[in-house]
DNA sequence: CTGTTAGCGCATTCAT
DNA sequence: ATGAATGCGCTAACAG
């Protein structure tokens, strides 16, 4: 790789001169500039970022590590943000990881001059990160005095309740697994949109502590005879995906006798039907984050962001 | 953040000293070497990697350029070099481009002294590259004075008609979209296949040139009386999952009246039925990437690699 | 308008 | 064993 010297040689300018006219090029002779252009032309010369970014300090990379236990799910936020990242002449340095220990390693290994700023996607583990370049999104709440960008889990238990009431559905059950993390937001808005819609609150419909969703679902279907629930909530879809065929196994159709409600995310796959959902923009996420990252004169502190709800068409087909 | 300075100042000793207790401290008086860990450790110092970079000409840094039409197939690759990257020290330098001009793009962009490497990952277009630091992975062939991983295309036909067969299936299908590319080297296994079973070609059960799958399909279809298709070889576990619902919509049962194939991975979603199909290994490619990137005294040149057959349990539960 | 100088943070000589 | 000096490639400040 040819350097600026080279560039300055052949152009029988100095290196100033060089440097000068690659960036804002004002006050140069035309001739000299002309010469510059030939030679930069010529050797192929690109100015090394490495350089620049001892001199500026920054890199112009986001470290982004992915704490995601569904890994398919990262891929949305990981498209969205290298949208919005090279729009702005920003690099994405990926990192996986699945715990608590491997996310701490990662972040020390990216807090070495290389990373502008570091983004930690969906980690289900508490938290501890009081450095001020690094976000925390959808991740559980640890100490508050980090930046974080939160989803808002009771609107979105509030919004689904609330839809499907309007569909007609007043047995709403509720299986939320410990680990996804949010339980008492969820369950907030869940009680939130009951009241409201004033419909009694049935404990034996809302399963918050199980750790597997499919031990919780067959106590519910166990009781169906009592229970008589005709709708359930979901805590993403990968939840949905594995308690779909367990219902019909059961002879439960759904969503005729049972509609199902991703509180995260639905899939969109042409074999599959989808299912009424609350859906997270990652375009929106994307680029409120990186506005961030370019001016970060106020601070992001705790930003909270709404879901959509997303309405299968029934008859499609 | 503090600096070699800072440290050589706090310890009382030079900053060639500190140097030297970091990296393989040899040759250094115990005092000394305890009073720069001390004050390492007081300012909390980590060597600034941009620095060091500017120094070695390497940052460690690999340009990953993920060109799938299909995003969700890159999660995988993405997990698998993350994973042997990471473990080798190296970063992971992210990029999606779906077309030509982007990657292209993405490319110039990434040249510029902060990649040592670069990878370009399943590309559907004839790609120009000539850059030694540059691998095509699944990538259409083009000019082969490049670096490429290729998969066997040609052997995955032939080992999913040889399959076939075994399971009585002798009238196969095959549905294979000029965009996905390898169309050749998909026909001359397939044909290969048959010749060893001592099986016919049907060229009517074969549609390399449609655009849509969908069309291709109802074309069998509408012929479905007198071609009697019994099996069915599409491109990838996208297809599949389209084809597998237009069948099913025929009343042709999955995989009882036709069981469907995929060239090139199977969806393992819980509430879906795997269908059986050709899946290269993820971990043993990155592997092979990263142990060249190593150590790139060895031309890779073009290497070749085979899936494996994943047969579903077809009576798990 | 342009060349010279200095320095970003570090590792590696070369002296001592 | 260790300090001073050098340079990686570049830009910014200062002189002309």
């Amino acid at each position: 790789m040819s350097t600026i010297n080279d560039v300055s040689r052949l152009a029988g300018v100095s290196k100033a001169t060089v440097s000068r006219v690659l960036s804002g090029s004002r006050g140069v002779k035309e001739a000299s500039r002309q010469a510059v252009l030939k030679a930069v032309d010529e050797l192929n010369y690109r100015p090394n970022v490495i350089a620049q970014s001892l001199l500026s300090q920054s890199t112009g990379c986001i470290g982004v590590i992915c704490a995601q236990d569904n890994i398919n799910q990262s891929t949305g936020y990981l498209y969205a943000l290298e949208k919005q990242l090279s729009q702005h002449q920003k690099h994405l340095l990926l990192r996986f990881a699945n715990t608590k220990a491997e996310v701490m390693n990662a972040l020390e290994e990216l807090s070495c001059g290389l990373c502008d700023d570091i983004l930690i996607i969906g980690a289900r583990f508490p938290l501890s990160v009081d450095q001020e370049n690094v976000i925390l999104v959808d991740c559980m709440q640890a100490a508050d005095n980090v930046n974080s960008i939160q989803f808002d889990h009771a609107f979105a238990a509030e919004t689904a309740c609330n839809f499907l009431t309007s569909q007609g559905r007043r047995q709403i059950a509720l299986i939320h697994p410990q680990g996804s993390g949010f339980a008492d937001q969820v369950l907030l808005g869940y009680k939130h949109a009951l009241e409201k819609n004033f419909l009694p609150f049935n404990r034996n419909l809302v399963f918050m502590e199980a750790t597997s969703s499919s031990v919780a679902l067959q106590e519910l279907l166990n009781n169906a005879s009592t229970l008589n629930f005709n709708a359930l909530l979901v805590a993403d879809e990968q939840e949905a995906q594995r308690v779909i065929p367990q219902l019909q196994a059961f002879n439960k159709s759904v969503p005729g006798d049972i509609m199902v409600f991703s509180l995260a995310g639905s899939l969109h796959l042409p074999g599959i039907p989808t299912i009424p959902a609350i859906e997270y923009s990652m375009d929106a996420m994307a680029a409120r984050i990186v506005s961030w990252l370019n001016e970060k004169t106020q601070m992001l502190e705790s930003w909270v962001l709404r879901g959509d709800l997303i309405i299968p068409e029934i008859r499609k087909r």
